[in-house]
RNA sequence: GGGCGCUUAGCUCAGUUGGUUCAGAGCACCUCGUUUACACCGAGGGGGUCGGGGGUUCGAAUCCCUCAGCGCCCA
C-alpha cells in the first residue's frame, strides 16, 4: 500500500470520528465487570460557540476519558448544555428586537416559544463543534438543564429545600440592571480593570435652628432626594457636636437626623456622609442600624418617581436628573463644586449598564449549614482541588459564605414554584405542580373555593447555577420519582443503576473562576442529596490568554476561531499545541507557534510511518546487530511510561505529553529508527521490522489520548487490522521494569557520538567525512554493547582501543576515558589551544570550589558520608580531566 | 481594606523531604548542513548571581525575616 507523502488531517479526522461513532465506542453502560470512570462536562451555554477556553478544557477531559477507556474502564463522558438564563434571554431579546418585536409586547408563553425556537436552532452548535476536536463524549447521554426531567429535578430541589427550611424570602439590596430589568448577582457585576475617575460633588445642607452648615460629598447627587440622614464619624472632632441635630435636605427641606456611625471615613470626602438607604448597600446597613426611613426615589427602569418630591424630576432618567439637580442646586447656592476621585463603578456584565442598588424581595438559600460538609471534604482532601493552592481560596470563601440569592427577573429558565393566593407577602405556597399548589393554597387560605385561576405563580426564574449545581446527579436522572425519597429529601441508594454505577464521578475539569458558582455548589448538592461527593478530583485549568496576557475573547478580537484552526492544522495539532504549555492552574499564553509545533509533531510521526512502510524484508537476515537497539528502546519506553504514570497521577498533563513527545520524537524517530535503519535500498531483518512495528504501535497507544486521530490512522496502516481492532480501545501501555544498565550504556554511546559530531562541526567537516576513533579506557567492555551503534551513527571507518595517546588527534574525555579522533594535521592548532586553555581555567575554578568544601572541617564532619564521597569523586574526576587537558596542551606546542 | 499566591534562560514553565555536574525542559536565538522518511528536517552551540538585601546551616533556587514588583479572590 502506498502512503501519501503529506499527512492530511482534515480527511483523516472526519473519517475516524465517524468510524468511532458508528462503532459506538463513546457510549457507556453500567457494567459491573468494569471499573467506571465518569466525567461530566462543564455545560457550556446552550447558545454558545466554541472558544479557546473550551478547547483547552475539553482537550484535557478527552485525554482523561480516552486514557481511562484504554485502561479498560467503563469511560463515560456526559456532555450537555446549560440554559444560561441571562445570556440566552439577552440573545433572544436582541433577536426579537431586530425583528421589530419588543419583549414587553409579548406574553410570557409567546416569549418562551420564541426562546425555544432559538434554542432549537442555535442550541447545541457548540456540541457539534466539540466533535471536531475529537471529544469522545457519550452523545446518547447529552443533557440540557431545561430538559423535562432536569426541569423537574430543579423544581423538586427547590421545593425540598423550602420544606427543609433552607429557602427563605427577604428584602435585600440587590444589583439591579435597569436595562435588562433583572437583578444580577455580585459576580455578574463587573468593574473596569483600572479605577475610573469620577466626580465627587460637594453640597451644603442647612441645619435646623443653627447657622451652621454641613457639607457632604457625593458621587450620586440624584439620590439626594432620597436622603434619610447625614452621618459623621463619632470620633471626628470637627463634627461630633452635630450628632443629634437635624439637617434639611436642600431644595425640598425635608428634615433628616445627623447621626454618628463608625462606617464614615474621616479622611474621605468632607467627612460627612449623606445616607440614602434605598440606593446604596452600605447606606442600607447604616439605615438598619439607625432605623432610618427608606425612601425609594428611583424606579425599576432607572427613572425618578414622585417620592423624590420634585415634580420636574419625576419620570426623568437618573443620569439626566444628576445633571439637572447639580445645576439647580448650584443655582440655589447649595453647590460647592466638585473634586475628581478614582472609584470603581459596577456595571452589568450583560448590558454594561451602571448597576442600580435596589431593595427587592428575593428568594435566598441559607448557605451556612447546608455547606458545612462541602467545606470539610475539600479541607480533608476527600475532594481534591488541583492545584492544591485553591484550597485556601475555597476555605476563605466557605468560611465567609453568604446566602445565595437565587431569583432572577427573567422568563427563560426554571420558574420559581411559589404560588401566591393572596395579596400578602406571605400568602404563598411552594409546590412541585400547580395542582398540588392549589390544594395547599386552599388549605393555607382556608378558602376551599380557590381555583387554579386564583393562583399566581412567582414571575421570577431561578439562577442558572441553581440548575447546574445538580448536574452530576441530574444527568443520571437522579431526582426521578422512582429514585427520590420525598419524605427524607434524599436520593434512594441502590434504586438507580446508572447513578449508582457512574456516580460519584471521577474528575471535574473546569475554570477556577467558577469554583464557587458551580464547583462548591455541586459539592453541596452532592452531599445534601446523595451523602456522597460528586467527584473525586477537580482539575482547575488556567485562562487562555494572548501573548500580551490579555484574556482571549471575542469582544477583544484577539482570539482565533477554533474551528478555523482545526480546519487548517487538524485537531491533533491544536490539542498538543494547547497542552504544550498548560500546567494545571496556570494561565495558558496562546501562541500560534505552539500549534505549529503540534502540526510538525504529526508530520514527524507520519514520516516515521513512511520510512517503516518502505522497508523490504530479507528473510535471510538474522537481525542480530539490531538487538541492542531493540533492547535499549524497550527500556527507554518503559522508563517513559513510568514517568508518564507519575505525571498522570499528579494531573500534570503537560508534562505527561512532553514525556511522550520526547519518547516518540527524539528517542523513537530520532535515535531508534536511525539505529536500525538499513542502508539505502538495503533490506531489513523480519525480526527487526516486527520489533519496530511493535514499538511504533506501543508509542501510538501511549500518545493516543493526546492525538487520537493520527494515532488511529497510523495504527490502521501499521498492520492489517481485524474489524473492531482500533487503537481507541487498544490497551494502554503500563510500565514494566526498565534495564537501567543498557540505558546508561546508551547514554555513554550517545555522548561519544555527539562528541564526534561536534568535532566535525567545529572543524568545518562534512558529516560524511570518514573518521576513525581510538579509545583509551580501563574497561573496554563498557563499549561492547554499543560498539556497532557508535560506528554506524558516528559515521566511523574504524573503532579501536589504545593504550597510548594518539598524536595529531582531536580528543575528548568522558568519565575518565580518553577518545582520539586522528586528524592528520587538519586542525587549527591555535584555535584548539585557545579552547583547551579556556576549558582548563573553568575546570580549575571548579576544582577550587570542591577543594574548599573538602578543606572545610565542618563540612567533612557534618555532611553525610554519601555527600562527601560524591565530592571526592568529583574531585578525582576533575583532576583527571585537568591532567588530560594539560598533556594535550603540551602535545600541541 | 481583608485573604491567597507568584517572581528561576529572550518567552512559557519544571525543580518533590535543603546535598549526585542542580541550575533544567520546551520554544525562541546563533552556526553548519539539502547525506532519499522528514528543511514542517538534521547536527552542533551560546544563554540565568534562581527579584533585591539580611539570616539559619558544613551546605540554600529550596527554610526564616525584610524590601520591591506582579497577579487572583473577596469587600
Amino acid at each position: 500500500m502506498s502512503i501519501s507523502t503529506k499527512y492530511n488531517p482534515a480527511e483523516v479526522e472526519d473519517k475516524w470520528y465517524q468510524h468511532w461513532m458508528e462503532k459506538g465506542y463513546f457510549h457507556a453502560k453500567a457494567n459491573p465487570e468494569k471499573e467506571p470512570y465518569t466525567i461530566v462536562i462543564p455545560p457550556p451555554n446552550v447558545t454558545g460557540v466554541l472558544h479557546m477556553g473550551h478547547m483547552l478544557n475539553n482537550t484535557i477531559q478527552d485525554i482523561l476519558i480516552r486514557k481511562a477507556r484504554m485502561e479498560g474502564k467503563e469511560a463515560c463522558w456526559v456532555p450537555g448544555t446549560d440554559h444560561a438564563s441571562i445570556a440566552t434571554e439577552a440573545k433572544v431579546v436582541r433577536m426579537l428586537r431586530e425583528k421589530g418585536i419588543k419583549k414587553s409586547d409579548l406574553t410570557r408563553d409567546e416569549f418562551l416559544t420564541h426562546a425555544w425556537e432559538w434554542k432549537e436552532k442555535y442550541g447545541g452548535i457548540i456540541l457539534k463543534q466539540l466533535e471536531k476536536l475529537g471529544a469522545s463524549c457519550d452523545w446518547e447521554r447529552t443533557a440540557f438543564t431545561m430538559d423535562e426531567g432536569y426541569h423537574k429535578a430543579v423544581i423538586r430541589v427547590f421545593v425540598d429545600l423550602y420544606k427543609k427550611g433552607f429557602i427563605y424570602r427577604d428584602l435585600r439590596m440587590v444589583n439591579w440592571d435597569v436595562e435588562a430589568q433583572t437583578t444580577v448577582s455580585n459576580e455578574e457585576v463587573i468593574y473596569a480593570d483600572e479605577d475610573e475617575v469620577s466626580k465627587l460633588y460637594k453640597f451644603q445642607y442647612d441645619i435646623k435652628y443653627s447657622d451652621e452648615k454641613v457639607v457632604i460629598a457625593t458621587q450620586r447627587p440624584e439620590t439626594i432626594l432620597g436622603d434619610a440622614a447625614i452621618a459623621v464619624n463619632p470620633k471626628d472632632d470637627r463634627f461630633k457636636h452635630l450628632i443629634g441635630q437635624t439637617a434639611l435636605v436642600p431644595f425640598i427641606n425635608r428634615e433628616i437626623p445627623i447621626i454618628g456611625d463608625d462606617y464614615v471615613e474621616v479622611e474621605f470626602g468632607t467627612g460627612c456622609l449623606k445616607v440614602t438607604p434605598a440606593h446604596d448597600p452600605n447606606d442600607y446597613e447604616i439605615g438598619q442600624r439607625h432605623n432610618l426611613e427608606v425612601i425609594d426615589t428611583i424606579d425599576l427602569n432607572g427613572k425618578l418617581n414622585e417620592k423624590c418630591g420634585v415634580n420636574k424630576y419625576v419620570g426623568m432618567d437618573r443620569f439626566a436628573v444628576r445633571d439637572e439637580i447639580i445645576k439647580d442646586l448650584n443655582e440655589a447656592g447649595y453647590g460647592l463644586g466638585f473634586e475628581e476621585f478614582t472609584t470603581r463603578i459596577g456595571r452589568s456584565e450583560r448590558t454594561n449598564t451602571v448597576i442600580e442598588p435596589k431593595l427587592s424581595l428575593q428568594w435566598f438559600i441559607k448557605m451556612k449549614e447546608i455547606s458545612r460538609t462541602a467545606h470539610e471534604v475539600v479541607m480533608d482532601d476527600e475532594v481534591e482541588l488541583l492545584p492544591a493552592k485553591f484550597k485556601n481560596t475555597y476555605n476563605h470563601w466557605m468560611e465567609n459564605v453568604r446566602d445565595w440569592c437565587i431569583s432572577r427577573q427573567l422568563w427563560w429558565g426554571q420558574q420559581i414554584p411559589a404560588y401566591f393566593y393572596g395579596e400578602g407577602e406571605n400568602d404563598f405556597v411552594v409546590a412541585e405542580t400547580a395542582e398540588e399548589a392549589l390544594t395547599m393554597a386552599q388549605e393555607a387560605s382556608g378558602n376551599a373555593g380557590l381555583t387554579a385561576a386564583d393562583l399566581r405563580q412567582d414571575e421570577d426564574v431561578l439562577d442558572t447555577w441553581a440548575s447546574s449545581w445538580l448536574f452530576p446527579i441530574a444527568v443520571f436522572d437522579g431526582f426521578n420519582d422512582k429514585y427520590f425519597d420525598k419524605e427524607k429529601g434524599k436520593i434512594i441508594k441502590g434504586a438507580n443503576p446508572d447513578l449508582d454505577y457512574f456516580y460519584p464521578t471521577a474528575t471535574l475539569v473546569t475554570a477556577p473562576e467558577i469554583l464557587f458558582f458551580w464547583v462548591a455548589r455541586m459539592i453541596i448538592a452532592g452531599y445534601e442529596y446523595t451523602d456522597q461527593k460528586p467527584f473525586k478530583h477537580v482539575y482547575l485549568t488556567g485562562i487562555v490568554r494572548d501573548k500580551q496576557r490579555r484574556k482571549m475573547s471575542k469582544s477583544l478580537g484577539n482570539s482565533p476561531d477554533p474551528l478555523d484552526l482545526i480546519a487548517e492544522y487538524g485537531a491533533d495539532a491544536i490539542r498538543t499545541g494547547m497542552l504544550f504549555s498548560s500546567p494545571a492552574g496556570n494561565d495558558l499564553l496562546f501562541d500560534m507557534s505552539l500549534i505549529e509545533q503540534g502540526g510538525k509533531y504529526n508530520i514527524k510521526i507520519w514520516n516515521s510511518l513512511r520510512l517503516i512502510k518502505g522497508w523490504e524484508v530479507d528473510p535471510n537476515l538474522d537481525g542480530k546487530a539490531d538487538q541492542v537497539a531493540i533492547d535499549w528502546f524497550e527500556s527507554k519506553f518503559n522508563q517513559a511510561v513510568s514517568e508518564m504514570e507519575d505525571h498522570f497521577s499528579k494531573f500534570r498533563m503537560s508534562d505527561a505529553l512532553m514525556t511522550a513527545y520526547k519518547l516518540s520524537r527524539d528517542y523513537f524517530s530520532g535515535w531508534y529508527l536511525e539505529m536500525v535503519k538499513p542502508a539505502y535500498q538495503q533490506p531489513i531483518a523480519a525480526s527487526t521490522l516486527e520489533a519496530t512495528i511493535d514499538f511504533f504501535e506501543r508509542v501510538m497507544r501511549l500518545v493516543h489520548p493526546f492525538i487520537p486521530f493520527i494515532t488511529e490512522e497510523v495504527w490502521s496502516l501499521l498492520r492489517d487490522r481485524a474489524e473492531g481492532e482500533d487503537i481507541i480501545i487498544a490497551e494502554y501501555p503500563t510500565s514494566e521494569a526498565a534495564d537501567l544498565k543498557i540505558v546508561k550504556e546508551a547514554e555513554l554511546a550517545f555522548e561519544v557520538i555527539s562528541n564526534i559530531r561536534n568535532i566535525r562541526v567545529t572543524n568545518g567537516m562534512s558529516p560524511r567525512e570518514p573518521l576513525a576513533l581510538a579509545i583509551k579506557t580501563k574497561d573496554e567492555s563498557r563499549f561492547s554493547t554499543f560498539r556497532e551503534v557508535i560506528v554506524k551513527m558516528g559515521m566511523l571507518t574504524d573503532l579501536s582501543f589504545t593504550d597510548e595517546k594518539v598524536a595529531q588527534a582531536q580528543s575528548f574525555v568522558i568519565k575518565g576515558d580518553e577518545f582520539f579522533v586522528p586528524m592528520e594535521g587538519k586542525i587549527d592548532l591555535e584555535k584548539e589551544k585557545e579552547e583547551i586553555t579556556k576549558e582548563l581555567n573553568r575546570l580549575q575554578g571548579f576544582l577550587k570550589g570542591i577543594m574548599g568544601k573538602l578543606g572545610n572541617e565542618r563540612f567533612v564532619n557534618n555532611a553525610p558520608e554519601k555527600v562527601i564521597t560524591i565530592e571526592r569523586n568529583k574531585k578525582a574526576d576533575t583532576e583527571a580531566k585537568i591532567k588530560v587537558l594539560e598533556e594535550k596542551l603540551e602535545g600541541l606546542s
